[in-house]
DNA sequence: AATATTCATCGTATATTTGCGATATAAAAT
DNA sequence: ATTTTATATCGCAAATATACGATGAATATT
């Protein structure tokens, strides 16, 4: 594999692999519902309802913060971590879009 | 990496991060896209329009076969693709259902 | 029958992801 | 001042993913 392939697809293609890839492992997933859940919460409360060792879950959270589904602000010797609302609903409409859009080919073939 | 750590998290979670898994991949969104618009089309065609070998098209196309979003169907010595709609509407709802509970803390704290 | 076409699969190389322990850093508590 | 606590980061190992050429299998063409 010499060279990436992805740089060459569509700017949306990429954009939607890449928010797909960032809620591809069950433990971001599990991380973003606890999160939204608690509006707020430290990353000890995550490392503790998650099967991971800390250095792991800090790995993943770090992973949803570069994609910005997360912020994360430090609070003394604590990590307060949070949705980042608007980047949600960007992603969120991006994932709907893709399904409207395909989903119209079903009956018209329209697009 | 001793153990495969994804099975210790719950189904619906397991679930939502393998079909976010199937669509991490540009060259997998552009060809949901492109078969969904020709409502069906052969490997060939698929082939062309990507910037990617014949045999690696066939790997992404196995994978979204093994997910269950696309179904193929041998046409002499050609292979023909289409979506499979009746999965594809589950996995909608999934993402959907993911991105409107997540969305419904953000006001409420319901979660 | 021989050849060409279409596509899946195999083998292989490289890249990326996942996971953890060890360590570093910085604040809090003693 | 020392120790404890909370978390990020580093370095490593194993697992997966990505990509391609070569090959195989099966049909179509000559």
């Amino acid at each position: 594999m010499a060279i990436n392939k992805k740089s060459e697809f569509k700017a949306d293609e990429i954009i939607l692999a890449e928010f797909a890839k960032a809620i591809s492992h069950p433990a971001r997933v599990a991380i973003l519902k606890v999160v939204a859940s608690r509006q707020s919460c430290i990353c000890g409360e995550i490392v503790d309802v998650l099967p991971l060792a800390q250095s792991t879950v800090s790995q993943h959270l770090k992973e949803l913060k570069e994609i910005g589904l997360i912020d994360g602000t430090v609070d003394g010797v604590k990590s307060c971590y949070c949705i980042n609302w608007s980047a949600f609903e960007k992603i969120s409409t991006i994932f709907k879009d893709f399904i409207d859009r395909t989903q119209c080919c079903k009956d018209k073939g329209c697009c």
